[in-house]
RNA sequence: UGGGGCGUGGCCAAGCGGUAAGGCGCCGGCCUUUGGAGCCGGUAUUCGAAGGUUCGAAUCCUUCCGCCCCAACCA
């Protein structure tokens, strides 16, 4: 057996398992149709991209479908801005749903015939109780429910009304639709759930054609036998709902047979998920926006320089299980690094400038260096880089008084500079305060390239910009939204808002950055290694000649872990 | 105090009666014109706990403990 199929006979989760079995058993012709069900009513994250994986990844690997379908049976929270984002993102990931765009709303007449069907059977009725009176008559998890005087009211009677809230002659709140089910079931879900509510609201798409909408616990298992989805697939909360969901398909006469079945929800810890507290930190302005980079929305990580293949990566490794967890973010950060190490051209920007002046180097000249844009991938090519007399190092690459294990530049100490020379720095300027402005050096001729001839070693390489050719950017440093690995549980415990547990240092802004020539005009959205420091993606409030650069992750950085031992 | 789901190393996660995969992290070493990348090695005598069944248990049984979800005319 080739490897290949090894691979594939391998148990990956528990639902492509189930998959496997239904497909072998020969269930509904052997294909598989899943379904991604967003609610529009905000924009994607990092969670519903493990979902978007499963969906769409079970589809293609079985050879089957998956449905695009917007779950919009709440008028009032939901707007088109969210269905197109979300198709955006979707497809920014690189999935595609081809001709398979569905919407709830689309089904509603025929979700309403199925409204009428249980009616007539006895096994839903109109209830004219208060919302406050059926939340009481529901009893508590502890104590069985009570039936509502109004569960008895006969077929005719039912359907009469029902027509009527269909025909706009009620109010909002006057009458519901409910399945007649069992009030002392001890699964609340099944205590004659709500099916149909008034609303004379505007919905998106359907306008004013209806004022009575479906519960998500009568249209979703519906239009998952509409269009004939075999494995719907859904978070683990939902578990409590499917008696409910197999109810609503054994007592309907629906084409499809479709299954539910549940998996835990992605947590990625220093962040939150849920969409009101994004949503709060958007309205709130502790962010720019649902795309600030910060944000771990899809629209943000891609802002933030996320490449789709890192998240599907990302998404895989995550794996698929039924356990509640929370993904150390360092996961994902691992799997950016590992992506743009391929596919992203190196470039040197110096974020923290600090002139050296290579006093022995003529004044006036300069010179192109040939670089190479990506070791890692020769077919990325090479550049030219400008080298002069002044150059600019970064601060954090000279120390006056180095420690023991710092190798970088300091005074009579010899460096090399990336691609160009070997220098040593003679000179430390300092000015009335004290403080470091200007460091003098001499460069050796004979090590053009970085080579010394005699063999002579220099223990550090340092990225530089020629500060007559440089380009001024800001570049955009950030780190972890919430100061705490799991900011829902810490605001739950302590009773705090999720507002207090900010970073406030998750966004620093540096201006006055010096940038190698060919990054002044960066397309937004393109992707570079800085050297030595991490990668780094052009923003779109950048322009031509003034350039903005956010950083997406840092490189490992073994200094910085000894440094902060000490 | 009802119903449901879940408990395998710091974080994920395989395993489904035959004697603990893998990834991230972490710790060493090699290599290096990115203290990057790469390469090599190490990192659970033990599977929430206690009993029991068995030649043999993370896997079967019993009891207990812990965490999460459910009382929207939200999804």
């Amino acid at each position: 057996m080739p490897a290949a199929d090894d691979a594939r006979d391998k148990s990956q989760d528990f639902i492509r398992d189930i998959v496997a079995a239904d497909v072998r058993a020969g269930l509904a012709g052997g294909t598989v149709v899943t379904r991604f069900p967003p609610e529009p009513n905000g924009y994607l994250h990092i969670g519903h991209a493990k979902a978007i994986c499963l969906d769409f990844g079970i589809a293609e690997e079985f050879g089957g479908y998956c449905n695009l379908r917007f779950d919009d049976t709440n008028p009032v929270k939901e707007d088109v801005e969210y269905v197109d984002s979300i198709k955006d993102d979707v497809r920014w990931l690189g999935f595609a749903w081809h001709d398979r765009e569905y919407y709830a709303s689309d089904y509603y007449e025929r979700l309403y015939h199925y409204a009428e069907q249980l009616i007539g059977k006895g096994l839903a009725y109109v209830d004219s109780l208060s919302a406050d009176a059926i939340r009481e008559h529901r009893g508590t998890l502890m104590s069985p429910g009570k039936d509502s005087p109004h569960r008895t009211r006969g077929i005719e009677e039912n359907l009469g009304l029902f027509r009527r809230m269909r025909a706009g002659e009620f109010p909002d709140g006057a009458h519901v639709l409910r399945a007649k089910i069992d009030m002392r079931s001890p699964n609340i879900t099944m205590r004659d759930p709500v099916l149909y509510r008034i609303r004379h609201a505007e919905h998106h798409r359907t306008g004013r054609a209806w004022c009575i909408y479906p519960m998500y616990d009568f249209a979703h298992p519906l239009s998952d036998a509409i269009e004939g989805v075999t494995h719907s697939l859904c978070t683990l909360e939902y578990v409590d709902h499917r008696p409910l969901y197999d109810w609503v398909i054994a007592h309907t006469d629906t084409p499809g047979r479709p299954r539910q079945y549940e998996f835990a929800r992605l947590n990625l810890s220093y962040t939150v998920m849920s969409k009101r507290k994004l949503l709060q930190l958007v309205e709130q302005k502790h962010v720019s926006g649902w795309d600030d980079p910060r944000m771990p929305t899809i629209t943000g990580l891609r802002r933030r320089g996320y490449t789709p293949a890192s998240i599907r990566d990302f998404c895989a490794r995550v794996g698929v299980a039924k356990k509640e967890n929370v993904i150390d973010v360092g996961l994902l950060e691992h799997c950016v690094r590992e992506d743009l190490n391929r596919r992203a051209p190196r470039a040197m920007a110096v974020l923290r400038p600090l002139k050296l002046v290579l006093a022995n180097y003529p004044e006036g000249q300069s010179e192109d260096m040939n670089v190479v844009n990506n070791a890692a991938d020769p077919s990325a090519g090479t550049r030219k880089v400008p080298f002069s007399r002044e150059i600019y190092i970064e601060r954090d690459d000279f120390l006056e008084d180095p420690p023991k294990k710092f190798f970088r530049l300091a005074p009579g100490r010899e460096v090399r500079l990336r691609n160009a020379y070997l220098v040593t720095c003679t000179e430390v300027i300092k000015n009335a305060a004290g403080e470091i402005v200007e460091l003098r050096g001499t460069y050796d001729p004979a090590t053009r390239g970085g080579d010394a001839p005699d063999g002579r070693k220099v223990k550090a390489t340092l990225h530089w910009v020629s500060a007559a050719h440089a380009a001024d950017a800001e570049v955009r440093l950030y780190d972890r939204l919430f100061t705490t690995e799991d900011p829902d549980g810490l605001a739950a415990k302590s009773a705090v808002d999720i507002t207090t547990l900010l970073n406030p240092a998750s966004l620093e802004a540096l201006g006055g950055c010096k940038v190698e020539p060919m990054l002044a005009a960066a397309a937004p959205g393109s992707r570079y290694q800085f050297e030595r420091l991490g990668y780094f993606a052009a923003d779109p409030d950048g322009k031509a000649g003034a350039p903005v650069f956010n950083r997406t992750v840092s490189l490992k950085d073994t200094w910085a872990r000894v440094a902060g031992q000490t």
